[in-house]
DNA sequence: TGTATATGTAACCTGTGAGTTACGCAAATT
DNA sequence: AATTTGCGTAACTCACAGGTTACATATACA
């Protein structure tokens, strides 16, 4: 696994990537110590971790030879633009609808 | 392609489904038409379209021979509900940080 | 200083998602 | 009736994400 860049959409489409997440949301806490929860090697875990950092949506704290994931904001609000953009979409079909119904009541 | 049951992280991890719905959420098109703004066969997009159908992104009305597909909100809501999850645990982390702040502001 | 611990990296294997082409079928058109 | 159009499906190829094991390195501890 070389590059390890992936964008923000592929990071959480990981089912793993999103039980690590759901687990930091709890508390912080080191690579070994987040494996413990998985039914795969160390290594795999790492790597998960490192794409987790890339795309921003942990922090990690190396406190000597430990390293403490944090969750951090960044990548979850990459997410939210995403969506907002289609909220508005849902928003403005309502209004739409909306305005046909007032046009019509008018009109009785 | 056999399965074809992406959930609805996996879905948006591609960037031609992403498009497409951005393309979906200017207009309902039909197969052949949304196709025509991809370079890539017009099977591939057809494939794309069943997966956003089965994880709910998108409704297909059927016009003689043409399937119009329009952008629907269930696959969305998965999305916002997940989003949702960790929008809670930023404003219980904030909230944390006044109350600290208050206290240490009412010692004083 | 030697050993145990916490982690990263390289090399490799494998499953499968995403693309292709070829074909089939029903609806529209002539 | 014959042809064109719009679409789905089957069979196949290929790239690559996600897993593994083996090894390297730096810190903590005895």
């Amino acid at each position: 696994m070389e590059l390890q860049r992936l964008d923000v959409f592929q990071v959480i489409a990981d089912p793993s990537r999103r039980h690590m997440l759901q687990l930091l949301s709890k508390d912080s806490l080191t690579i070994n110590s987040l494996a413990e929860n998985f039914d795969m090697s160390r290594p795999a875990v790492s790597k998960h971790i490192k794409v987790l950092y890339n795309a921003g949506f942990i922090s990690i704290q190396d406190i000597g030879r430990e390293r403490h994931c944090i969750l951090k904001q960044d990548g979850f609000k990459q997410l939210q633009e995403w969506l907002a953009y289609y909220d508005n979409f849902w928003g403005s079909k309502l209004q739409k609808l909306e305005a046909l119904l007032n046009e019509r009541s008018n009109k009785q």
